[in-house]
DNA sequence: ATGATTAATCGTAATATTGCAATATAAAGT
DNA sequence: ACTTTATATTGCAATATTACGATTAATCAT
């Protein structure tokens, strides 16, 4: 108990929690968001534009990471993060699936 | 602590947050996508359907009407939802929003 | 080497989530 | 009224998440 049984469902319904579940906090939409905007990629720039510790930053990062939605790369003292255009995509094709699927529905009830 | 800090964060960000949290677990995109599929509303035979407990499904499903994603209408003795279309609109939109911002831009590090 | 800067990790407290057995509620049929 | 059928609620145990202070690790400049 107080675990998900992924035994249960397909690998893609999995994956796709996953990824969700990564983006599903607002400071890391707006982590998102960020590394989005600026296209030159940021790090220690985040502390500042959100009002959260380093600590918890760091942590979002590393779910992002750790999801596969963002990469980074050590540029001297600092760590450069951006996109990671493989995941990414593969989120944006499963929600468009989603909303495609529905898209051609009716409203029951 | 422990909790997120949500006055930090703007309105769309959190809105999202909580629609995203929503989906982000395999038992409740497996609902969606039966919703989805099964134009006509379906309840107990989700139970059926994925291998969880008649308690389980319908603490996903009040997460999901919580978050607005879904609508329920009581039909005799059972009960009847379907995708709540002004909601699932707004996640929609606010995803395409997400995946346009990245389109333009290059891989950076 | 020393100090400064940047980011990750550890430890911990508060809270949230997941799943289900047991029970409660509510409508329909008999 | 009583039983059946369908769903919701309660209570609880196991685990996960969120946030941050304190510390560590790593790179750069002097």
């Amino acid at each position: 108990m107080g675990l998900t049984k992924t035994e249960i469902f397909t690998e893609e319904q999995n994956r796709l929690a996953v990824m969700l579940k990564a983006i599903a906090h607002p400071a890391r939409i707006a982590i998102l968001q960020e590394i989005i905007k600026s296209n030159t990629c940021i790090c220690g720039d985040l502390v500042d534009e959100l009002g959260l510790a380093q600590p918890t930053i760091s942590q979002h990062l590393k779910e992002l990471k750790n999801a596969g939605l963002i990469q980074g790369t050590i540029e001297g003292v600092s760590v450069c993060y951006c996109i990671n255009p493989p995941v990414w995509n593969e989120l944006r094709e499963q929600m468009s699936g989603f909303f495609a699927a529905y898209d051609l529905k009716a409203t029951c009830c």
